[in-house]
DNA sequence: ATGAAAGCGCTAACAT
DNA sequence: ATGTTAGCGCTTTCAT
């Protein structure tokens, strides 16, 4: 198939107009009188007609693309492993169906955060498709060398995950009050001694999530204590020495709240082996709800992030920036959800 | 960013060389001197060139696009529920990354198999996109309106999970051997009442399963019983009705083999309700191993689809017989594994 | 409201 | 071995 069935030109000739005015049609500009349009509409339906994506990048200034961008290392590792990690699927949820309501294709790609060269990688992505706006997932929503570059470039971009101002659109989550309703859930359940294990601190939202927790206390009436939070890095690995760390405490930890199911589940495989019982001896507290947490024995209490709806508003904010309309920069921020199970209550 | 930053004449005008030279030079092609390719490649190098897709496609043959389509109805539906079916991460796992490789790139797309104009959609992804060859995944494999469509247009395509020969690259695993494998395995264990709970009979894979457990019974020279067959739709509903309908035989079965990972679980769901343990009452065996089978309790023994491993071998096909390279049409078989967990033996 | 001409960045076919 | 000439299928001026 080296040539295209039918064009622009054959379609043209169908309704007896110019190649102009059956551009204007399915671009649906203005100027065309309504027989006329319809004359062209039916010519484009008989021939079943579809506007070649690499004549009208080429011709115009638009692609109908829009990029997403997804850290290297992570998205293949999770792959690899198989952990159930839908981080991909959902992003494609939300992002690839809005995309394609508007006629566009969202494309993903890999790019590695941590390379010296991440600009070189991610200028190859532009050249090569030009994409009409760029969807940046944690922890590239926050990598200044990519949305400075992005910004230069005059790209529209939108930061997914991400609570800061700046330049492209910021589409997120309030990860401190997700931290504090996780934390004030276990409060309110009775718990004092509650452990807390961030994130890997490359990403703001462990930050956030902290900081959300330690508010929750202070305003539980309940002191702080340093040696109850511990540094994770979002893996089943991290969370072991983590929960280990806070159930060897003198006056150890009777709940916790762990930045990722990896981790909260590391923290459950780490009481099932101490004989502690879940929720009775030891609650549980996860973040990002991915499906595993639902099949885990019991079921984790678990923050929801809503990737999907950030995606979806991600690419339609980007579809409509770049067709010139002026948008609100103000950040978008989503609400998440606590979803109550097993590892908290009842069991 | 409506124009190119540099563009080929950028490069041209660098190296001191016509435009068809630098072609010559970026495409790999011959009579080109070592010294003038040199000096391109370092021009290249020097202003970052990256030629732009879509003129690579308008002015050549080639788009360096790979069309994945999988079902549209059940891969929104497994985003949905987020029960951790990791196809469509798998696939991309072993699909982009062999793109990428060949500087490809992998554009992934949902068709609703059941429209009446399932060609209309894809004709319509074939004309926006004008990719370089299609990948299709079951059921979408085994569809002839679809099949007939990419063998008219001339448009090189691979089949995954196909065994069937015809036009187009099949590439799949060897169903009836795996559906052979776990029977054996419970065989092996001693069980006489093996159950099994076939998938939707509109994927061929279904029907090859169940011979394969036919099969394995007839060696083992145990006598089939129609009414251990049950049909399912691999969901979790289906599972539930046809692994009571197996434990409610005046004999009922000692061992389910089920034709995916939501089906057995459902059979698990089933047991624990009805009070028995899992392997010692009731032992199974699962399809697909998608993550969740491993954060079951117990964990379930699985047969793996290597799906990372047909779709990257159905890229690489496809990049190769769009260079031109003629390829053996014969199917691709790919090896499958039997991972044996608690469901099955110990717990 | 419509059309004609030019050109986007590349590659194919044809020179040389 | 290298350069020149035409397009590819659209959209963008600019006319009318």
């Amino acid at each position: 198939m080296s040539r295209q069935a039918v064009t622009i030109r054959h379609v043209a000739a169908e309704a007896g107009v110019s190649l102009q005015t059956v551009s204007r049609v399915i671009n649906n500009e203005p100027n065309v009188r309504d027989a006329v349009r319809a004359r062209v509409n039916a010519a484009v339906e008989r021939l079943g007609y579809i506007p070649s994506i690499a004549a009208r990048r080429l011709g115009g200034a638009r692609s109908y693309l829009i990029l997403a961008l997804n850290d290297r290392d992570r998205t293949i590792e999770g792959w690899r492993l198989g952990e159930g990690n839908d981080w991909v699927d959902q992003m494609l949820y939300g992002g690839m169906l809005t995309c394609a309501q508007h006629g566009y294709r969202m494309i993903f790609e890999l790019v590695d955060t941590h390379a010296e060269h991440v600009e070189r990688a991610v200028l190859a992505a532009l050249a090569a498709l030009r994409p009409d706006g760029v969807v940046l997932t944690p922890p590239h929503s926050d990598n200044p060398a990519i949305t400075r570059l992005l910004e230069e470039r005059g790209v529209p971009f939108a930061r997914i995950g991400s609570g800061e101002t700046g330049a492209g659109f910021a589409i997120g989550m309030d990860e401190a009050a997700a931290g504090r309703a996780a934390t004030e859930h276990l409060l309110a359940l009775g718990h004092r001694r509650i452990g807390f294990v961030s994130g890997d601190p490359e990403y703001r939202l462990s930050v956030d999530r902290r900081d959300g927790y330690r508010q929750a206390l202070a305003a539980g009436g309940v002191a702080a204590d340093p040696a109850l939070e511990q540094q994770g890095d979002f893996s089943f690995a991290s969370g072991v020495i983590a929960a280990e760390a806070l159930l060897d405490l003198p006056s150890p930890a009777t709940a916790i709240v762990a930045s990722s199911d990896q981790m909260t589940l590391a923290a459950l495989h780490v009481a099932y082996h101490r004989g502690l019982r879940v929720p009775a001896d030891l609650a549980l507290v996860s973040f990002d709800d991915t499906p595993v947490v639902r099949f885990a024995m019991p079921p984790l209490t678990a923050v929801t992030q809503p990737i999907a709806a950030m995606a979806s508003a991600a690419a339609e904010l980007l579809i409509r920036a770049s067709a010139g309309e002026a948008i609100d920069p103000e950040p978008r921020i989503l609400p998440f959800a606590l979803n109550v199970r097993a590892s908290t209550v009842g069991g």
